[in-house]
DNA sequence: TTCTACAGTATCCTTTTCTATACTATACCA
DNA sequence: TGGTATAGTATAGAAAAGGATACTGTAGAA
């Protein structure tokens, strides 16, 4: 047990609300994509999410920009032009979805290197 | 755009994944008092998180023994024993509660502030 | 004049997640 | 002899998340 757990007490606990700003079937994908390439329009950001429905980006982007991570700025013209940008407070995100990234990509070696241990093992 | 984003690319991210693990209404909360209270029984765990139900309980550490984050050890006795653990790999996890915890607490109290302001706006 | 691009809504349906409640077996205690 | 504690399982249902599909209005291009 580290030093850590002096300051997260479970009845306390924080996380689940920072998990819930991240959960959602696209939304770290969106940001990465954000994060990336900066500024996105919408249907920019749709091709590059292979699958998503215009109803699940449209809400995945609402939910972001509600928690002021993301940014959206309408042009007044027709056809329509909607940019979509991460805030200067979104950014502090990415340290942990970097931190993420990394524990899942070693997450998977680990898994396929227990799956080897055991068929061994037989 | 910082440094970070020359190693996620969105296309084969892996913080889903590291998500996936996480996400579940009680996970987080099982796992802090896992680390906070070290090796606990079904018991013990259940009477730690009101709301949960049995069958909850049973399915989120099934799901945490699953990827190897905590481990269950039963006793052969009668009425039944079972302990349960953070892994030493589990507590590779515990770097990114903390960030979520921090980044969580700071996100309340910037929605706050961000009230406030738009309230004194009118 | 019909077609396309744009950024969405609206409606319905399926799947997944979570809750509620009842049930199990057995040792020990009063 | 009946009640309690233990660690669950079984079944049903409610709620939330996600998917499929059709629709909107308007400018400019073909």
């Amino acid at each position: 047990m580290s030093d850590y757990n002096e300051e997260i007490v479970p009845e306390m606990c924080k996380v689940t609300d920072a998990l819930g700003i991240l959960v959602g079937k696209w939304k770290p994908v969106i940001l990465l994509h954000l994060l990336k390439n900066g500024t996105q329009r919408f249907n920019e950001l749709k091709r590059s999410l292979p699958g998503i429905t215009q109803k699940m980006l449209t809400n995945q982007l609402r939910e972001l920009e509600e928690e002021d991570i993301i940014e959206r700025k309408v042009y007044a013209q027709v056809p329509p032009k909607v940019e979509y940008s991460i805030t200067d407070y979104g950014t502090s995100l990415e340290p942990i979805l970097h931190a993420m990234h990394v524990w899942g990509a070693n997450h998977t070696i680990h898994k396929q290197t227990k799956r080897n241990n055991q068929a061994e093992a037989k």
